[in-house]
DNA sequence: AAATTCTCCTGAAGGC
DNA sequence: TGCCTTCAGGAGAATT
């Protein structure tokens, strides 16, 4: 499923091919996605040029001098180009069509959206409230700590509550949790300054490792195939259960919380 | 306000 | 072989 570092490599994989280009219209096969796509979405969109194509969280921006779309790839969305009349298959929900090359979303869940944000898309009531982007320099223990001090739900819903940083989902959460050596089951407010400067120092170890990984899919990126399993092999403890810890060889743990499968090494993680 | 639960959807996996 | 049930997952909405 698209996490940040699949969602940074689906925006710059699209960028090159649309940037400068001009929208002529928009084809909607399946409007009902996690939100009713615009019905008047091609009419605003018609005659704009795209000026950049940009990543905020998980959300992908298509921006013009009017305002910006606005995509999201849920759990199994994916953007790509494909020639214009190219036909469509099952899932192929929103195409986006330019004067020689379509921008099509498939997404088989519909967890997916595809809205219009006019004027300032940073305004916009989804991504206004958001917290800091993950790999940008602001994101510091010095910020995070106080942050942490505030709340005492589980330390792992904590990280993937987006108004204090973005785009760490569940997987990524499980593996940053793990590589810092922190439960995730501890209360936010239970950390020392100590363990938030690891936790925040694997963040961006983690997600920046999976992004050069995703560069792999880069290079075929409008190839639909050159998507499986780019990152399963560098995963410690999400999906495995019962199986022994690479450390210390014992059994990772399973459990819920907040509703998210959550995977730990009760010996390496205190 | 903060924390928890519910919800959308499809296809894979497990049970019988 | 096939049908039925269960479950995962991003994140806003609803509820406690």
């Amino acid at each position: 499923m698209p996490e940040l570092p699949e969602v940074e490599t689906t925006c710059a994989g699209i960028r090159p091919y649309l940037v400068g280009n001009t929208l002529q219209n928009v084809i909607v096969r399946q409007a009902q996605l996690r939100w009713l796509v615009p019905h008047d979405l091609g009419r605003q969109v018609q005659g704009l040029t795209i000026e950049s194509v940009t990543r905020r969280a998980k959300y992908c921006l298509l921006n013009t001098v009017q305002g910006s779309v606005i995509l999201h790839l849920g759990m199994s969305g994916n953007l790509k180009i494909v020639p214009l009349g190219t036909v469509a298959n099952k899932h192929d929900h929103v195409d986006f069509l330019f004067a020689d090359k379509i921008l099509r979303l498939n997404d088989q869940r519909r967890f997916g959206a595809v809205l219009w944000a006019k004027g300032d898309v940073h305004q916009h009531p989804l991504l206004v409230n958001l917290g800091l982007e993950p790999l940008s320099d602001a994101f510091t223990p010095e910020y995070l700590y106080p942050l942490l001090l505030k709340r005492r739900v589980a330390v792992k819903v904590f990280v993937m509550d987006g108004r204090a940083v973005v785009g760490v989902g569940n997987i990524y959460a499980s593996e940053a949790l793990f590589r810092a050596g922190i439960l995730p089951t501890r209360t936010a407010n239970s950390l020392t300054f100590a363990e938030c400067e690891r936790l925040v120092a694997v963040i961006k170890q983690v997600l920046q490792a999976a992004i050069l990984q995703g560069g792999t899919t880069l290079k075929d990126f409008v190839n639909p195939q050159g998507k499986a399993g780019y990152f399963s092999q560098s995963l410690n403890v999400y999906g495995r259960a019962g199986q022994g810890c690479y450390v210390c060889q014992t059994s990772i743990q399973l459990l819920t919380l907040g509703q998210r499968a959550s995977y730990f090494c009760p010996l390496c993680q205190q």
